[in-house]
DNA sequence: TACATTTGAATGTATATACATTTAATTCAT
DNA sequence: ATGAATTAAATGTATATACATTCAAATGTA
């Protein structure tokens, strides 16, 4: 695949920061649809996954449904009906929360985490797959990109 | 915002790979977010916009829908409904391929290309504001995004 | 030529994203 | 204490993503 101008026949960008965003765009792309493959067989969507891995990061402590909100790597999201699928597979439960009854506490169910234990292991393996660099650029590129958000 | 540990209050990562994995997904809401406020007022979505500047780069030449497909930034999304959609507002127009009646050639309008150019202005201008780095580190990242991908 | 295979595009369906709006509970201000 | 403002979550709607399937046209092969 290599460069970004081969990959999407792009002859040339208007400057290094517009060539970034492109670049940033489709390599999300290949990370996603590399990710789907694996979650597919479990009938997970890779925010799903994340909603589990925010809940069982509480380590049983319950979760408003605003909280995972903000948590969650895409901000624009739909908390809400995401837990709505995860309950409906009873990945998660929801109560009602006795001391402000507008929010509602999520908690990761035994189930959810049997099934984020087993998916873990393969992501982080696959993870390191998908990403062809040395740990050093790895490093390097954590750093670039937080500092590209400011 | 700055590290990615604290705008998703996730304490640790595994390794590097996988820090990485989400800092990239992150990063790529926060692009697309900040990209979507651009396009909105002109009731354009940022693969919409992507597909007219692939057209316009055909220079009057007619580009067929898989062609259209190969080039888009993300490879799974439907390039025959994005067409439709865009057929509607008359930003483009569609004509049967003589030489094969299989596929479509689709051309940029006049409107559609006005409205680019327009567009195109802002977006740049805004694209070199959301990415806050230097020269020299737009040019790095780049380099370490297409070796990410191999 | 006849028929199977392949190809380009469209369509069907489930899920997710991006927002706006609604509803109920809580807090604030007078 | 009462009504206004705020907050948490759910819901509505349009678009996009991710695939599978369909359909017609073109190609390949016996």
């Amino acid at each position: 695949m290599g460069k970004i101008e081969e990959a999407i026949q792009q002859k040339e960008f208007k400057d290094p920061y517009n060539k970034l965003v492109v670049n940033l765009l489709y390599t999300n792309s290949y990370l996603v649809t590399s990710q789907n493959a694996l979650f597919k067989p479990h009938d997970l969507s890779p925010e799903q996954y994340n909603v589990l891995r925010i809940l069982r990061g509480q380590n049983g402590a319950p979760t408003t449904v605003s909280s995972i909100q903000d948590r969650m790597l895409n901000k624009m999201s739909n908390a809400s009906r995401l837990v709505d699928k995860l309950k409906m597979k009873e990945l998660v439960k929801r109560e009602e929360c006795p001391s402000d009854r507008r929010q509602v506490d999520v908690l990761i169910t035994e189930k959810g985490l049997e099934l984020l234990n087993q998916l873990e292991i393969q992501v982080e393996e696959a993870n390191r797959n998908f990403v062809k660099l040395t740990k050093e650029e790895a490093l390097q590129l954590n750093d670039l990109l937080d500092k590209l958000r400011g």
